[in-house]
RNA sequence: CGCGGGAUAGAGCAGUCUGGUAGCUCGUCGGGCUCAUAACCCGGAGGUCGUGGGUUCAAAUCCCUCUCCCGCAACCA
């Protein structure tokens, strides 16, 4: 029965935040298809884990006042943290890799220096321009008309040393890799990475950091940290072994049989990656498949709309069985999937308690009545039965051809012809009209048989999904531990002895929608206060500016003569202004979020006129005007500095 | 003309690669059943498959045009 391995991965998750349920749609995605390899009798290695350098944690654990290892540890360790919510949501994964580990941290440095030692590392310069108030490098893309992207002033000529890794090398394989073959999965995700990124020209990438230390250091460099992509998605072979003694793996499962990442991170998977590992000559992953996201009623999930869904609050409230069924079920696993609570429950309602749970339910209670749930040897058959065992045959081949191509949706929708044809099965055998009479007892038992062993193999099939309610089911049912794998998988009414039911609670209570979705919302807002400080300003600046330098800031009060939308630009307002000098003055500024350009013609508002001009998506900015800014329940708030109507024109503020 | 995805019944979606009676779930209307969790089963209504053109005996499906939506990118000096 040992047919081989199976090794699979969840990205590693950044440890910034508490992780939402987009962090949980894959894993159970990626448990799922664990389980239903072990289930075939793979033997199979499942990692998950997290990612946990980088300047964002630097900052976030600055501002919490904790070393950046203490923030990591209380959100990967910590109460109601990553790995509190994979034991609630019933992940199996076999190994968990944290990027601080010991043994991860020495073998990036082992993996940089491999890399170094071959010529695909190599120190360069970090061809710069260097803005030395901002204190930040750029290149020379990212400069704006040969200015600061940041603050619009002169940059300088600078060189930093930095290693490059070659990339550009690999770009023709790596193309070849994703045209010519199925590394990479869904197929569509294919031209956007080829278009994108391999055709524009792949330049070598800059792997190492000077301007933050939260990161693994270059052991032979000090002072240098390694990229975290590098960092990162080493972390599939580390955890197995590779150049460490932690583990003794890599020969066992490597190459990974599919890294299952969300679509925002398929270009490091798979262009960056195989790169590396080309460069170490080392196997590639045979696929890469790039998920799908999660959105909330119909927008992007993110903090600032305060519209995260906390997966700990679904589990507690619907189970974790339902949940993760939910996830599987509705969407299809490479396109993205809009979230809502009112699917939620209404998925919960019809495929779980109307159709499984009821199935169950009824079948069990009528084994109970008619026979004392025992059901003995023999039974007369008729035509019907051979329809479901057939169906259910069919069932079980497109379900495993739809999992095998990570099609959770489509399997389970398999799964519930069977669960549907079971419930048609009761009403065409009419079991309580045949418990009216002795004669058709024979009948009777046979309607049974083949409802329990319909609902056996439907259980089978579902357990990678939801393995509590499968066992749930097994026990209710009586079925041996034998009857329960997949090498029973086969609808079978020959097999004996198999069933002594039970009654018992619902398996999936109905629930009341109205209710439930009040209560969700209740919660929801109620974290989203507790999360955010109701109004938040910019700390003050504390160093002195030099009054002759303040002097040179020319402020000046216009009058808007006309205000429209700049066209193809979300945020830019194009204003045609009174300064007072007769010649009227353009400047274009950011903030169409919060105003309509007609509300403000005829404003008088305050500018700086002696900003150097500068362009923006093609139109000329001759200055800035003034806003005053906040942020309220996280959400960022603008006002524009209106003043009194009475002031010309042109008035000097000072 | 930046890259990509999408538009199919009141809602959410499949079907498009490989042209041949337009399908699924929910909702809705009517009927049946009483084993079961107000559950289950059957039937009906409801679609000019975003627009306009083309290829074809035949187009949701292939080709071209346009419109709208959503990501990413850019822009928010």
């Amino acid at each position: 029965m040992r047919k081989g391995t199976f090794y699979i991965t969840t990205p590693i998750y950044y440890p910034s935040d508490r992780l939402h349920i987009g962090h949980a749609y894959c894993t159970v995605a990626t448990d799922a298809m664990a389980r239903y390899k072990r289930l075939c009798g793979y033997d199979v290695m499942f990692l998950t884990g997290t990612d946990e350098h980088g300047q964002k944690i630097e900052d976030k654990a600055k501002e919490a006042g904790v070393t950046p290892q203490q923030y990591v540890d209380n959100i990967v360790e910590g109460p109601r943290g990553v790995k509190d919510l994979w034991k609630l949501m019933n992940i199996s994964n076999d190994r968990f890799i944290r990027t601080t580990d010991d043994y991860h941290v020495a073998a990036i440095q082992r993996i940089f220096r491999r890399m170094y030692d071959n010529g695909d590392i190599y120190k360069g310069v970090y061809k710069g321009k260097y803005c030395k108030p901002c204190e930040s490098f750029w290149t020379e893309s990212q400069l704006k008309d040969g200015k600061c992207p940041d603050c619009g002033r002169e940059v300088v000529d600078a060189e930093e040393e930095a290693y490059f890794f070659r990339l550009s090398k690999y770009a023709g394989r790596v193309q070849d890799l994703l045209e010519n073959t199925d590394f990479l999965q869904p197929r569509s995700r294919v031209n956007e990475m080829v278009n994108n990124f391999i055709k524009p020209g792949l330049e070598d990438l800059c792997v190492s950091r000077t301007s933050f230390t939260w990161g693994i250091p270059v052991d032979f460099d000090p002072g240098h940290v390694v990229y975290v992509w590098i960092d990162a998605l080493s972390n599939y072979i580390t955890a197995l072994g590779f150049d460490n003694d932690a583990y003794d793996d890599y020969e066992k499962y490597w190459p990974a049989d599919v890294h299952f990442v969300g679509k925002e991170i398929v270009r490091f998977h798979s262009i960056i990656w195989p790169a590396m590992l080309m460069s170490m000559g080392l196997p590639l992953p045979k696929k890469v498949y790039g998920h799908g996201w999660l959105n909330f009623g119909g927008e992007k999930m993110s903090k600032s709309r305060g519209n995260v869904v906390d997966p700990y609050i679904l589990a507690e409230k619907f189970g974790v069985d339902a949940l993760r069924f939910f996830m599987l079920r509705t969407f299809p696993f490479g396109s993205d999937g809009n979230f809502t609570n009112e699917l939620l429950i209404q998925t919960i309602n019809t495929d779980l308690a109307n159709d499984l749970g009821n199935l169950v339910s009824r079948t069990t209670a009528m084994a109970e009545k008619y026979f004392g749930g025992k059901l003995p040897a023999g039974g007369e058959l008729a035509e019907l039965d051979g329809e479901m065992k057939a169906l259910a045959d069919e069932v079980t081949e497109n379900y495993r051809t739809q999992m095998d191509a990570f099609q959770f949706s489509a399997a389970l929708g398999e799964v519930w012809r069977l669960i549907s044809r079971a419930n048609k099965y009761i009403d065409e055998t009419m079991p309580w009209a045949l418990a009216k009479d002795e004669a058709k007892k024979p009948r009777l038992l046979a309607v049974m048989k083949n409802l329990c062993e319909a609902i056996r193999v439907s259980a089978i099939l579902i357990s990678p999904v939801m393995p509590d309610t499968a066992e749930a089911i097994f026990q209710r049912l009586g079925v041996p531990a034998d009857g329960r794998n997949w090498d029973a998988v086969g609808f079978d009414l020959e097999t004996e002895g198999y069933w002594d039911t039970a009654t018992g609670e619902p398996l999936f209570p109905r629930i009341d929608m109205e209710a439930a979705i009040k209560e969700l919302e209740a919660a929801a807002a109620e974290a989203k206060k507790a999360a955010l400080p109701a109004v938040e300003v910019e700390p003050q600046a504390t160093e002195y500016v030099d009054f002759d330098t303040f002097c040179k800031s020319d402020f000046r009060a216009v009058k808007v003569k006309a205000c429209e939308h700049v066209k193809k630009s979300e945020k830019l307002l194009r204003f045609t202004l009174d300064d007072g000098t007769g010649v009227d003055r353009q400047i274009l500024s950011g903030i169409a979020k919060w105003y309509e350009p007609e509300q403000l013609v005829g404003k008088t508002l305050v500018a700086i006129v002696n900003l150097p001009p500068r362009k923006m998506m093609g139109l000329a900015s001759n200055g800035m005007l003034i806003s005053a800014v906040h942020k309220e329940k996280g959400e960022e708030k603008l006002n524009l500095l209106m003043v009194s109507d009475d002031i010309p024109a042109g008035a000097k503020m000072c």
